[in-house]
DNA sequence: CGGGCATATAACCACTACGGAATACTCGTC
DNA sequence: GACGAGTATTCCGTAGTGGTTATATGCCCG
């Protein structure tokens, strides 16, 4: 699935959101996201293949940690548009100052 | 529709991407994606209510040109992985630097 | 005011994604 | 080797999305 599909998903992203803080294992996910096991396995199946997170086997366990490399690629689709907005701040900034002078 | 999931169809980015050089009408940007008119004014309107983009009417006319605003929750959410991937650059500047050594 | 251009909307269809319940798998333990 | 914990998978039902065709709307012009 497509990196910018597989973020549409909300609890996919609060996923992405907890594995920042280090690796969690299933049922820590569950419990955080308040959701079903099945759900989660799923969640996390998609977001393996896309290849956001990686898995270490404990055990019965497996724990999950956060790959953030494909998200570059939304970061760089992001990109020039940050010039858009950057530029409309200068406008905003702009305006301010013009008003300052009054 | 959320801004995620807005931005999870390909055709949508195409239009804000085109969107970038300046305000387009519907049928240029029907040539553009190659698409069908129906479709594209579909998905013009998911981009309208998502406050995506503005409508200007000249005539029989809609002159559609770029609000990036929205975006901006899309950078915020990636701003914490931002630092993930930087650290990752980091340490393979490390371990060039280490190989150079030698 | 009739016709053609530009766009929006409606109605329909195919597809897929998500959630829940049930089940299968796999490992460590007794 | 039976059992339970932890997780993955399967099998539904359902809802929503995107595409196409057909139609409606609004505007300019002759």
């Amino acid at each position: 699935m497509p990196t910018f599909e597989v973020l549409a998903e909300p609890s996919r992203r609060k996923i992405l959101d907890l594995l920042r803080d280090g690796e969690r294992s299933v049922n820590e996910l569950v419990v955080d996201l308040r959701a079903s096991q099945p759900s989660v396995s799923k969640h996390l199946r998609v977001l393996r293949e896309a290849g956001m997170v990686n898995v270490r086997v404990d055990a019965q366990k497996r724990c999950y940690s956060l790959n953030p490399t494909p998200l570059a690629e939304v970061d760089a689709w992001l990109e020039p548009y940050r010039k858009f907005w950057n530029t409309r701040l200068d406008a905003l900034e702009r305006h301010l100052d013009a008003r300052s002078q009054q």
